[in-house]
DNA sequence: CACTTGACCTGTCCGC
DNA sequence: TGCGGACAGGTCAAGT
């Protein structure tokens, strides 16, 4: 599911909700979704005040005031949602809304602030939460290998191409699904961007100029910036911490639009695999 | 090494 | 309807 937009939308509407609060219990009963143990949870978890909420990647960081942190991956189904207490109970939901009544059969973790709760819930249970001190956040092996934020303007073009052109001898697409190349870009985004820059995902990276490299970025860019201002991209599961649905599908290029005209050229946009995920090409803006 | 392929899970959809 | 198989927005470990 989520990717950088996503998560980012969740980080801005959590820290509406749980800045400030202190924890007052916490519920959680499958080890791999929070694999720490209960005594360290009560020691500094339960009874702490939410501090800060910040992004890396597509990894959501919540800072205590006991100098720990919960570090929270979404991976494919996950979501993180706030109810007020007030509504958390046959609270009246829409009925096309993807989240009812919680806490729910995939719910995995509650974190109850007294006023309201959150709820991490994870269908597929790839997800996780980790609580660990705060400066041991940036020494898990993920964040040691991960690749600069797409976002940040000190992010310089040549960076980029020469972070891409480490992966030579793979597809366009593969490289920029690497975290170690770029944070946050995930299949959505991938497909965006390369239809913005006009490549074919299969394009082998040694085959392409500088130049489409740089129209890449341009693309990645702009799409994540578009998706942030929808609120994200719901295509099967995801919800803000509101429960809200994202609207960027709304505006998508090709990402699930197979059958439907490319709305750069009016060519039927084709559904094809390309580094074992499904890919969404127009076939005569981005030609092999 | 660099790259590709399963595995981790549950749920849904599609064809027979 | 029922059943099997493919597929789903991410990342690792294991394989070539």
């Amino acid at each position: 599911m989520p990717e950088l937009p996503e998560v980012e939308t969740i980080k801005n509407g959590l820290a509406k909700h749980i800045l400030g609060k202190r924890v007052r219990d916490v519920s959680f009963d499958w080890p791999k979704s929070f694999p720490n143990d209960p005594a360290q949870v009560n020691k500094y978890l339960v009874g702490a005040t939410i501090n800060r909420v910040r992004r890396r990647a597509k990894v959501l960081i919540v800072d205590l005031d006991t100098n720990y942190s919960l570090v929270i991956h979404l991976k494919m189904t996950g979501q993180l949602v706030y109810r007020h207490h007030s509504i958390a109970f046959g609270g009246g939901h829409p009925t096309d809304s993807l989240v009812g009544d919680l806490p729910d059969r995939s719910t995995r973790v509650t974190i109850d602030f007294g006023a309201g709760r959150l709820y991490f819930n994870d269908q597929r249970k790839f997800g996780w939460v980790r609580l660990l001190p705060t400066p041991e956040v940036d020494e898990i092996d993920f964040f040691k290998k991960v690749g600069p934020e797409p976002l940040d303007q000190t992010l310089s073009v040549k960076d980029f191409i020469d972070r891409v052109r480490r992966r030579k001898g793979t597809s366009i697409k593969a490289a920029i699904l690497d975290q170690s190349v770029i944070a946050g870009v995930g299949n959505i985004y991938a497909d965006e961007s390369l239809h913005y820059a006009k490549i074919h995902p299969a394009s082998l990276v040694g085959d392409l100029a500088d130049k489409q490299l740089s129209k890449l970025l341009e693309g990645i860019r702009h799409s994540l910036t578009v998706a942030i201002e929808s609120g994200g991209s719901t295509d099967r599961n995801y919800v803000d911490a509101e429960g809200n649905r994202g609207s960027y599908l709304k505006y998508a290029r090709v990402f699930r639009r197979e059958g439907q005209p490319c709305p750069v050229c009016g060519t039927t946009i084709e559904k094809i695999r390309v580094a074992g995920r499904g890919t969404h090409v127009c076939p005569k803006c981005q030609r092999h």
